[in-house]
DNA sequence: CTGAAAGCGCTTACAG
DNA sequence: CTGAAAGCGCTTACAG
């Protein structure tokens, strides 16, 4: 256990005999070091493991090489896959991560604007935001801000110039209530997600639209209040709710995971009508494969690559006072039309001996 | 688009009439402050939304409220479960998770290097570091650090006083082992990890200590060098240089992934066999569950939990110059024995109808 | 209890 | 091209 202090740039120059100036000129790749010096500063750093400390550095407004990536939890692989693609890219630029969970949605309106002030990051992207903190006064500075799976549109209150990357919700779950639509679903449920987040809210929209256009649908939107596993329990409370009338064709989930909870519910409650009662999600979780779930194919890790990529373009803009370069990048999602009885089947080697029957063929 | 700076700790003294040293005694709670001028402070601070800037405080070795978790990479649930268990740990002490991800074994090593020498973070967690970096010798300064998924004995290179939450891996394979000897499982494979960490190396050596203590038993690791789908690939090269020779009775996987791969490669390779290989796992995924895998249940989220405990017991520790306490909690990882065939059923609405043949049985 | 001063480890004008 | 100095935003002995 030693006691020793890691090296500082001070004790760099003095070992290399020169000035820190020199040694953070070389740090910084500054062009203006005689050659030789500058082999000579390298060499001491090489030899002696030497680590500039970020903070400090961050400290005085210069580079860091640190990304904030801010996000509101992490459940179902999403924030996950996400933060993988802004790692792939971070890596190519040679920057790295900084990851952190925001407890409230207070707490994330805080961390973002503490990221955004500070010097420390160079710059911070912020994963499926709650709305409320566009309700919120925030003074961007010139640090660059990239939202993921999240967008606003230009308010009163200084969120005008954010970049963003999202999915086409809206096409996506019109696809969906399409698809439902020629199945001849007519008696709709959306089972929504518990969260404020821009993909729930659009989604969600969309899904009352499609209602509306079809006189002879109707829909209808689900909750639960329970945070874990809230597909399972706002299927149970319907139930209890609507005991004894018409059960639906179908019900649209925010993502898979709320499905899976769907599906429990109804294996519970009425596993005789669940062979032709249709649930979709959303995300293409490996379950979803797994399971058979015909869902929407999120693009997790494309989501997370070109939020970084925007963001690194805005980094490395040199162009002083050049007018905010604001871009909104909108990704597709494709539908993913499973038959769950059929992929199951699938997965048992006795499939052709029992001929298993697949009620949606 | 505002430009106004954002708060310094200079502006609140100047609008509070008082000096910097005192604000910042009540930013930090110091006893030392006069009641009534501590809360007229705190008003100005409640006012102005002051938010210090905790990368300035870090470089003055204060406490910042931060917590740096390092890990490998993203992937099959584990990193975002234990970190998710870290964060409900933090939250509790009012801290925040900096979650950082090596690109390499020796970014591993000196980003943790950083975050231990450096003053920003109250303390740090690595998560399933690589092996490697236990061979480099380390300055180990006051700053607490927790293994999570990793251990390491003492050693000549400054590594001893590290604490460590791990899982009983050995005792966990040989329960795994004596099911399968059970079920009459006499030549095995063993699907490694294609990275060396803790776990990884603990489960392949307890399942070769096991083959060895059974004379009629033979065992042996494959391992592939892909990165993606590992499980998979090793299956199939495996078979690829072993044609017609006596198809193995079981396969241990290093991890539930892994497994996947593997059912899917033998799923490829040899249908008619599927149904009399066993096939085991690790972790415990949701997808696990679905499937029907015979698994090791990896308690996640308490090992998240476990480690952050066991740093924020050493942050508060206020014993001065006291003996550095170093724990190693072991966790216990139970097995769950499933039938793939028959889980799959209960997914089908139709089982009872065609009764599904359930081979192990 | 309070304030002026030094310092944490860097970077960046500013002179030479 | 190089170095001495000021400063980033905080904390903490050190005097009072």
């Amino acid at each position: 256990m030693r006691k020793e202090k890691p090296l500082t740039l001070r004790e760099v120059a003095r070992i290399a005999g020169t000035s820190k100036s020199t040694v953070s000129r070389v740090l910084t790749n500054h062009p203006s070091v005689s050659p030789d010096i500058r082999a000579h500063v390298e060499a001491v750093i090489r030899k002696h493991q030497y680590r500039p400390n970020m903070f400090a550095r961050g400290l005085t407004g210069a580079r860091t090489g640190l990304i904030a990536v801010l996000s509101p939890w992490i459940e179902s692989g999403f924030y996950a896959s996400v933060i993988r693609g802004i790692d792939l890219v971070a890596t190519r630029f040679d920057g790295h991560l900084m990851t952190t969970f925001a407890h409230s949605d207070d707490d994330y309106f805080n961390i973002l604007t503490d990221y955004v002030n500070g010097h420390q990051v160079d710059g911070v992207i912020a994963i499926a935001p709650p709305m409320s903190i566009f309700e919120r006064k925030v003074l961007l500075e010139e640090k660059p801000v990239v939202l993921c799976s999240s967008r606003v549109e230009d308010n009163d209150r200084g969120w005008a110039a954010v970049s963003s990357v999202t999915v086409d919700n809206a096409a996506a779950i019109r696809e969906v209530m399409e698809y439902l639509y020629r199945k001849n679903c007519r008696n709709m449920i959306y089972v929504a997600a518990n969260n404020d987040v821009y993909d729930a809210r659009v989604r969600e929209e969309t899904f009352h639209e499609y209602v509306a256009s079809k006189p002879e649908m109707k829909g209808k939107t689900i909750r639960s209040k329970i945070y874990d596993n809230w597909g399972y329990y706002a299927t149970l409370e319907y139930f209890e709710d609507n005991a004894g009338k018409n059960v639906p064709d179908a019900f649209v989930c925010f993502n898979d995971a709320t499905a899976f909870g769907v599906i429990e519910a109804l294996h519970e409650k009425m596993p005789d009508e669940l062979a032709r009662i249709y649930v979709t999600g959303c995300d293409d979780e490996a379950a979803a494969n797994i399971v058979g779930l015909t869902t929407l194919c999120m693009p997790m890790e494309r989501l997370g690559k070109e939020a970084a990529n925007c963001l690194y373009e805005r980094i490395n803009d040199k162009t002083e006072g050049a007018v905010m370069h604001v871009r909104h990048r909108v990704l597709n999602m494709d539908l993913i039309v499973r038959d769950r009885y059929k992929t199951l089947a699938k997965y048992l080697p006795l499939n052709e001996l029992y001929n298993i029957h697949v009620p949606h063929a």
